[in-house]
DNA sequence: TTGAAAGCGCTAACAG
DNA sequence: CTGTTAGCGCTTTCAA
């Protein structure tokens, strides 16, 4: 069915080991029958099969990418990047969605050793990132992304710490003093550490007896979950002041909250001051444009996939840990133009 | 390195063979013998090698995504359907982004054949949808998406004439008689169908002597055009009438559009009724949530991939052409509530 | 510089 | 039911 090596030595009147040659050290096979074999190739509209170039010990160009879900605007942005750099490598992206299931991820990983991919890049779930040195242990680079790493493993993280503590002095500064978060465990470390710079900030900004951070806990992170936020926040409003400033773990949480708001007649700014986290374009669409933390996602994901291709191919590539700087964007829904 | 069927083997103390046989076809080995295979194999953590097994004839279970752009929520939309029932059937998916180039469109092609996937699914550019002949002659499966394919081949597509149609009608009805499309060229095909439905509709409306759609070209889907399509109107509002009623080629054009023409003081819906195509969810968001032509994104990844399954698996498998129907959603850019 | 041959990890006959 | 064997398409020695 395929036209094989096999197909293009008999054209070419060479022998298979010559064809090979001329795919992989051209520079040993005289011109004029290199010229042969090249020409015979075209004619035959010759593809090599990676499959079979890996078992005959070359890499495969192949890198995995385990992610959440491509849908959400802030993985496909991450998506983006690392498609980018290993298009440009010749290489081919193979992605898998975990939904944040770390049985998924699991089965993910596998599925991708299985293919022989040569390297993998790997957003880890709430539980997950364990499962990386089983990987490495069969010999497969792997990088962590969005997610802090060790000193023997590359990785490329956002100092959510800072993005939370950026988000809290910028509401302190506003004069907000009632404050909450809003997040869930879906994207757990993430949030967790968002929701730990804001106290940390708020422990730090010198106040004594301050109230501490009101966490509304959400199952997931989207505008379902921002909306049904709302009406808990409402709802508990009788015994305990709504919070003036909320700083939500994601910006579709942002965006579910303040239409929750709004709908029940609370106004952003005025009454509440919101929030995001990712700075995802939706946030400068919607009616109120959010106020939020930018995360460079195109950036993140571009990064990874260099360190990526690096371990794999440099014989002396050294680890790193990159750690970017989350950047505050202050929109209307924090401050009136 | 990694370990092999033959360390398998070896410590189930049986020949390869019976490893590949209950790897494969587990009923014809001795149930007591099974189950020391199983174990060996889970002790030592066997991951059996796809590209080896594909030598030894079996299916790669991979298949292959090509599309424009990951970033852009329509298609990856559109990737979620696929990778959700690619993930069900074990398969893996491996995806590139063509950027709307013929070129990268082939080499896309290329090196998914050359990894042997063993089906492809193509959004095609607007330039291509040939290449697929060559890509089923080496054996590949492959089904057209967002492109209407012929009697020889699977494709799944959706009416684009029926929703300029569908779109025009809704204008005419609000009482819009002179009427624009902003669209280019970068879904070709798409964009020209939309058009001519939008044509079409309005010569079947019965008007005599009503003026030609006015049609307002950009060179990409892109806020950034919608704006500058804006302001194109604008400038030439002085010659002639700015339009009442105006269909885009695709949401982000619409919200751009619409920022451009609200920060020149035109008010949407008063002033001028915008209609969107494809109803990504950002429709619903932007502060003038925005009419427009739902296209079912996920259905259609996830049918294409079912029809590509299925012309794998199932050998009196008869090809199919769907054809979404799209349909109108009617928000406040066109009817004030 | 080129050809011949061995082998990569696995599957699929075919004997036994 | 299980072991043996011959490939699958390619790379990589090693001789010639």
């Amino acid at each position: 069915m395929a036209v094989t090596i096999e197909d293009v030595a008999r054209r070419a009147g060479v022998s298979r080991g010559t064809v090979s040659n001329v795919l992989n050290r051209p520079e040993v096979v005289l011109e004029a029958t290199r010229a042969r074999v090249l020409e015979a190739m075209r004619d035959l509209d010759f593809i090599p099969s990676q499959p079979a170039r890996m078992l005959g010990g070359l890499r495969n160009r192949s890198i995995g990418l385990v992610m959440h879900d491509v849908g959400h605007p802030f993985f496909a942005e991450i998506a983006r990047g690392v498609e980018d750099v290993v298009t440009r490598e010749d290489y081919v992206l193979t992605l898998t969605s975990t939904r944040d299931d770390a049985e998924r991820e699991r089965s993910s990983l596998r599925l991708l050793i299985a293919q022989q991919v040569s390297g993998i890049l790997l957003i880890p779930t709430a539980s997950g990132a364990e499962d990386l040195r089983q990987v490495r242990e069969r010999g497969v680079a792997a990088v962590l992304l969005d997610h802090e790493g060790g000193a023997n493993e590359c990785s490329v993280a956002v100092d959510d710490i800072r993005g939370g503590i950026a988000a809290t002095q910028h509401l302190l500064g506003l004069g907000h003093r009632r404050l909450a978060f809003v997040g869930g465990p879906t994207r757990g470390r993430q949030h967790s550490d968002r929701l730990s710079g804001m106290r940390s900030a708020l422990a730090s900004s010198g106040g004594r007896g301050r109230p501490a951070v009101h966490v509304v806990a959400v199952p997931a992170d989207t505008i379902a979950c921002g909306e049904e936020a709302a009406r808990t926040l409402l709802g508990s409003s009788a015994r305990r002041p709504l919070p003036t400033g909320i700083l939500c773990g994601n910006d579709l949480l942002a965006i579910g909250l303040m239409r929750g708001l709004s709908s029940a007649g609370v106004s952003v700014p005025d009454d509440v001051a919101v929030v995001g986290y990712d700075d995802i374009e939706l946030a400068t669409l919607v009616g109120t444009p959010i106020t939020s933390i930018r995360q460079p996602m195109y950036e993140m994901g571009h990064t990874a996939a260099e360190l990526l291709l690096s371990e794999i191919h440099d014989r002396n590539h050294t680890h790193r840990n990159v750690r970017f700087v989350p950047e505050l964007v202050v929109r209307e829904s924090t401050v009136r133009p």
